[in-house]
DNA sequence: TAGTTATGAAACCATTCGGTTGCAAATATA
DNA sequence: TATATTTGCAACCGAATGGTTTCATAACTA
């Protein structure tokens, strides 16, 4: 069972789940009501997201609070990081190759 | 059968994939090579990517070379986008209360 | 032209996924 | 204490996933 960032997020109800507590710390009552399946399918869910660190729980009696962990979360933006850099190099491959045409001409 | 870039890039082959052909254009055949498993597995993960518009094709002769569509990668950035603006927000809240607790102490 | 190479597509298979229902445990409340 | 509420977990189910093997097609090449 894999367990990481990249396959918890590409579920559609997932995401949305993260962007609801991103707001706010849920219970996982609360979340279910805003979607249209049951609160087991709910708990899956933040069991999933709980695996992989994306939230944190808060207990609080007998309810528990999701809340986001951001650090997780940074870790998508760590990755697309990588294109940033190769982009930006290859940006700077074709400054090279112009400035070369430019000193040609002169 | 969902196709998005989420569940596009959930899989670390199609992951890889990506870092591979965002370096240099490439075949089918010569992204194989990189990977432990066959050919055709790695036409079923590019048929994938194709379909989310995350790669795209130029043909060449019977060669058929796959590179990255860096405006498709961008939408992921844009998901995050969001939860940056969150975490932004928050800290102007922050901010107004600390100045608010500041302004008491005056 | 005959044979090789590059590629995609189809059929199949074991595993995973996302959902459901049912149940048990812990906490709150009357 | 008896009842209601909040939650997680297990068992089950149909669909999707990622892989394989086999095959057809198009394009190079000897």
């Amino acid at each position: 069972m894999r367990r990481d960032v990249f396959q918890a997020i590409a579920d559609p109800t997932r995401r949305a789940i993260i962007l609801l507590i991103a707001l706010q710390a849920m219970t996982p009552n609360a979340i279910a009501q805003h979607f249209d399946t049951t609160r087991q399918a709910v708990s899956k869910h933040l069991r999933i997201l709980t695996e992989c660190q994306l939230v944190k729980q808060k207990q609080s009696g007998r309810e528990i609070y999701y809340e986001l962990n951001e650090t997780r979360m940074k870790e998508i933006d760590k990755w697309l990081e990588q294109f940033r850099k190769i982009w930006e190099s290859r940006f700077n491959e074709l400054d090279k190759v112009l400035l070369t045409i430019k000193n040609k001409k002169k």
